[in-house]
DNA sequence: ACCAAATATTGATGCTTGTCAATATCCAGG
DNA sequence: CCTGGATATTGACAAGCATCAATATTTGGT
């Protein structure tokens, strides 16, 4: 599970609401990304290739369709990011001389 | 703030592992970035410039040098974001037919 | 076996982005 | 006010990416 190309996947407008949906829907048929995305059926094909092949979405098929969901790991992997970034944000400066050989006399 | 701005910021290998030092250090001289990027200083200026722009960090000055931290909104969101995803990758499909119109008689 | 619907792939095109060399700007000290 | 060090900007180039039209593939039903 690659870090960023789990940030890549996201860094997109239409992605971004793909998954979004995905987060309030649970589940969510590959067909039903057209309307919201506004785009042609080939570029959502290309957006949920994306997602899948950084492990951010899972899919399985049942009959025609094809069906999406979140998948946990990416996302207990971008929770763990926001615990990082939060933390690192409140930390107070290591004092231990960011660049010591440098240091002004 | 905007969400997607956000995270094309951290979706790159160098600005990531700016982040993930500012994270660890709470606090880095931007002179510093040269080394642990291996990558030239025009360019760790313009990455920084892009993380200063998403709202992903923040800058001060101190005489000659430029102090970089976290912003704590941006962080906040990224966990936000990472509660979203994993509560939704926990969610029970919603059986409010995800295709009704189109569902088969 | 054939058809229709859902999804994937291909090829082409224009836009964005990461990178560097060169140069410019800002700042503290002498 | 000039010099040296830190950071920013500019210009240029190559690589990557989002998008679509056209086409291919898969699947269930008849």
């Amino acid at each position: 599970m690659d870090d960023v190309k789990i940030l890549q996947a996201l860094a997109d407008p239409r992605r971004l609401a793909i998954v979004q949906q995905l987060a309030s829907s649970g589940e969510v048929c590959a067909c039903d990304f057209t309307d919201c995305c506004g785009v042609s059926q080939p570029t959502v094909s290309h957006h949920l290739k994306v997602l899948r092949e950084a492990g951010v979405v899972t899919s399985e098929r049942r009959g025609t369709w094809i069906y999406y969901r979140l998948d946990p790991k990416s996302a207990a992997w971008v929770a763990k990011l926001g615990h990082l970034l939060t933390a690192g944000a409140q930390r107070e400066p290591k004092r231990v001389a960011t660049k010591p050989e440098l240091a002004r006399t």
